[in-house]
DNA sequence: GCCCGTTCTCGAATCGATTCGAGGGCAATG
DNA sequence: CATTGCCCTCGAATCGATTCGAGAACGGGC
């Protein structure tokens, strides 16, 4: 019956009784095939239980896989936590919708042992970086070897690759400026790791001299610019407990407690405000906390005060990018504007 | 300088003077080949800027993509919004992580028109159906015939495919038992879509022979074996609009208004909940609602009465079982349990 | 009846890497 | 010095489909 146990187009040729080129072409409708023998050889493929031509073969005869790759800067499970991610991803997939291409989602963490599919080996049209990632560096390096075509949400990824972004630095500096126009002066602030490791603790010059994450420094620099020698800490990630352990840090010592903390995520700033409730520290009476991102957080009874960014918008803007790059065009690069809303975590210091 | 645009082993083989074969034993490292011709391909490689094996040959040649589908019931963009939808992927991520193997999202709407990457014609090893997709027969059919191992969390896939899946109906049953023993028997459903059209509406006897969802179904067969004839509406999707609008429906008319309302999941029974609050009833003092999955939802007040089910789990149990189906094992199905949580949005009816 | 043009089909090359079996060179041993 | 054996390298086949140029068949026009 059966040639093989999984037939291939030259089994449904051989059948049809044409040759594999001719299949190939009744297969794909598009060459000049009479009707007659576009039947005979759908015939033969429905008769074998062809599944249609093989990905695989496809993708390395026609150099496209028709798959875009996600990389995200740290595990997948940890992406899928974070609201921002998930929204940009959602923005992706409205962006590159024309392409029909699939989503592979890779992370950047460089441990691609054994038959792992890391960013250096997947079957990839394009890629898009997501994410304010320390590897940034790397993972540019390797695509660009590999000629696969990236756009770069957040991080200057180099000549030739557009960038997706926000207005980290002035944002931040709208967030100061307003803490500072409530009357604030001890602030400290609570930043993105710095650094591929991750390194958590106090902000150090050291730490901010080798900074390789361009978000986490543009935004601390925007701080600066109002609060010209703000210290801090820097956290391991973006997330409720780091930014929980963050705070306690910052909030432990009565004497030395700033009167506002700048968080440079609102899953940080939700992490801070728990840290101040745990200590009796009332907010925003006692302790304005300001966020970024400007999305909701779940479990958070606040209406936190944060810098708005359109994380959906930004994602689209991405695949549109990935869409316009794959056409040979070269798409530029993109900047957009966050907005501040004051919620009910601000408000001026207690004097006195 | 250098042989082409983008370089293959072939180039690299030729500037180190070995063959192309000599290259690809020095590359993949298994093969014996001498510490110096190691080298000497290696620094060709490097001279030449190559940035390795091509995937998409790698793949066809070994019949592996080292990519794992994850075909999702709806836009992916949908799924992102649905909390549940994200714990799986997540266990799924973390039980295929043995593999190292990437993450393709895939949809079953069947519209891969054009050059999209759909179902039918993804590189992908192996796929995980997630969700109680309607339109899984057909899926499984391609699936089949493409020889690619798959795994289905919720619904049945047929002979071969592992099930992985929890009680749906013994939940609700318990869940409905547990509103009985309250005291309600004024019982009406909100349900997740029974068909591929996702028909919104009443539910009829129509929808319900014509049912494609098992989990749509099972669930509701737990409610009928407490409240044997009970009806209601069926949603359009698992999401608080849906349930809004199902929620207004069913207590429009204060003459036939239920005291209880079983959502087929939390998002719905956030939408009922809202739909309460805009008539000015009380939940759970006028309106007792039950929801399913246990997770928490964004801007609810409620702590929701549910059926908490292990959706992390469930997703790393999937994933377990494709590494296992591609280790040529026959992996079992697995039912996991949901436990009931009673929260404050259950109380006994109000009597008179 | 002959020549030309159109339309359909086929053969062969190609995409880039992997892999198996064969063969060559070198060292050790009789 | 010849032979056995081992380690390394190479050639060639293969994975499955696509695509280009050539050839064949057929019909129409003169």
């Amino acid at each position: 019956m059966s040639e093989s146990p999984r037939p291939t187009l030259a089994d449904v040729a051989a059948r049809a009784g044409v040759s594999a080129s001719t299949a190939s072409l009744a297969f794909s409708g598009s060459g000049p095939v009479s009707d007659a023998t576009k039947q005979k050889v759908h015939a033969a493929a429905a008769a074998l239980g062809y599944a249609g031509p093989d990905p695989r073969a496809q993708s390395l005869r026609r150099g496209r896989s028709g798959i875009v790759g996600v990389v995200l800067e740290e595990r997948v499970r940890a992406a899928f936590l974070d609201p921002v991610k998930i929204q940009m991803l959602d923005g992706i997939t409205e962006g590159i919708g024309s392409l029909g291409a699939g989503l592979l989602l890779l992370t950047d963490t460089g441990e691609a042992g054994g038959n792992a599919v890391g960013i250096e080996s997947a079957p990839v049209d394009a890629v898009v970086l997501v994410g304010c990632s320390p590897r940034l560096g790397q993972s540019v390096e390797v695509l660009r070897r590999r000629g696969i075509p990236s756009v770069a949400i957040e991080g200057d990824a180099g000549d030739g690759i557009p960038k997706i972004s926000i207005d980290n630095r002035e944002a931040t500096r709208r967030g100061a400026e307003y803490l500072r126009d409530l009357g604030h002066t001890r602030v400290e602030v609570v930043t993105l790791p710095f650094d591929a490791a991750r390194t958590r603790g106090p902000i150090t010059s050291e730490l901010e001299h080798g900074s390789t994450a361009e978000t986490a420094s543009e935004r601390l620099a925007g701080a600066r610019e109002v609060f010209p020698d703000v210290t801090g800490r820097v956290a391991g990630a973006s997330s409720i407990e780091e930014g929980l352990e963050a705070g306690r840090a910052l909030l432990a010592d009565p004497s030395s407690r700033p009167t506002a903390i700048i968080a440079q995520s609102d899953l940080l700033a939700a992490g801070v405000i728990q840290a101040a409730e745990e200590l009796g520290i009332a907010v925003p009476a006692e302790l304005s906390v300001l966020g970024f991102d400007g999305i909701r957080v779940d479990g958070l009874q606040h209406d936190l005060t944060t810098l708005v960014q359109p994380s959906v918008a930004k994602g689209r803007a991405a695949g549109e990018a990935v869409v316009s790059l794959l056409a040979g065009d070269t798409p530029r690069s993109v900047c957009f504007t966050s907005v501040l809303h004051v919620g009910d975590t601000t408000a001026p210091p207690r004097t006195g």
